[in-house]
RNA sequence: GCAGUCGGUCAUUCUGUCGCUGUUUUGAACUCAUUUAAGACAGAGGAAAGUCCGGACAACACAGAGCAUUGUACUUCCUGACGGAAGAUACUCGUGAGGGUAUAGUAACGAAGAAGAAAAUAACCGCCCUGAACUUGUUUCGGGGUAAGGGUGAGAAGGUGAAUUAAGAACUCAUCGGUAUUGAAGGUGACUUUAAUAACCGUUCGUCUUACAAGUUGCAAUCUCAUGUAUAUCAGCAUUUAAGGGUUGCUCGUCCGAUGCUGAGGGGUAGAGAGCGAAGAUAAAUGACAGAUUAAAACAGAAUCCGGCUUACGGACCGACUGCUUUU
RNA sequence: GGUCCGGUAGUUCAGUUUGGUUAGAAUACAUGCCUGUCACGCAUGGGGUCGCGAGUUCAAGUCUCGUCCGGACCG
């Protein structure tokens, strides 16, 4: 896909909480140092859907659980062309939570770093 | 100049690139719903927090009366209510400007561990008077008086002095502190100042009395739609009966029953919408990067809304005031 | 978002209603006895700023206020 979009727009959030659910439950697991990435193939769809969790047991400040969720937002909205590559070919997509590990605030080019391995990850074992 | 107190205002700003949410305009796709492109406008706080109060709003409950329960309690003014502003008195922290806490009534009743003789009808030691005994003494055993002295304790019979006495008390006199009554002055008022009377005098807590207020649950309330199925609830009729249940914790009062048949009706589960807003979602929007201002920073993120209280907090500015130091 | 509950020895809990002399119990731990030795049993002992900070009071685990942490329920 030619890279001029870099949008990430309510429509690509996952939003329903069935599939959240389901994807907590039966999801694959890859993981890095400092994030968690879970996913599903999805069904019916044309686009990848994302949903970003930072637990409330790691950062009890709700000020910096939203820093976190829009450093991961928005690493995923520069990098999402990777998935896109991959999906011109295969024509699968997918359904995925990302939850972020570690106890400290990193900064964004750490965790964009790590989202970059896990999304290669994603589609080496797809 | 340095340090500080009180009150108020603000809570970085700007530029560029890429993006997010809502409203709206125009164009395109389309039968509509809707999708999509471009533009315009709006887009977290002083505490949004804690959920400590009050209210709006919603559902349910409720004939009424009395008692009980819980909460509040100085004055004036403001407020729909919580509460606030300015004062009063007492205690307390600070050299000071100032800060903090408490506040109805006392007629009646009750309680106060340990320590201590005794916690309110006070004689353990001591002090004074006196009887007896003998070992004739700074002795022992009795009788009586006495709250001046003693240790305990948060608190010991308002404090001090004089006079009096065997020692003392009471009474008396003087003075100081508090309470009460009366008068005068000031104040809207709580109250303050002052004079007189000579009546009263330990501390704390509870019960009690008076006045006022209080139904329950909360937007995950509640309502609507679609999916979809068994039996709550209500009404009528028939039969039978007085034990029990509801209504505010109790009493009075008051209302209701059980079984069968017929009819009406729509529980639970998952989803969407309304509730919901000129910020406003429903996995939940304000961001990332670069540059400038010396540094970009504190506490911290709306979820039904509004008013307060409390707590957290780097810094900047304005006004009033205090202490110290230097100079004039 | 809302409504509530709890925090006490290493651990699990009493005690808080009605403030009072030295905060208890079980278990765990230590020492001794018992035994050839261990366990069981018996005896003794140590271990607590009652989550934290203020206030009321003569006196606070207990009452009041603030604060921190943990947990439950409500579609």
């Amino acid at each position: 896909m030619t890279e001029k979009k870099l949008t990430f727009s309510a429509k690509e959030h996952l939003k329903s909480r069935k599939e959240i659910s389901r994807i907590f439950t039966n999801g694959i697991f890859l993981y890095s140092d400092f994030i968690i990435l879970k996913y599903l193939p999805g069904e019916h769809q044309k686009m990848h859907k994302l949903a970003v969790s930072v637990p409330k047991r790691l950062f009890k400040s709700a000020v910096i659980r939203n820093k976190l969720k829009r450093r991961i937002r928005e690493s995923y909205r520069l990098n999402k062309y990777i998935l896109y590559d991959y999906s011109e070919k295969s024509k699968v997509f997918f359904n995925f939570l990302v939850i972020y590990k570690h106890k400290e605030i990193l900064p964004y080019q750490k965790i964009e770093e790590h989202l970059v391995i896990l999304l290669n990850k994603l589609i080496e074992q797809a």
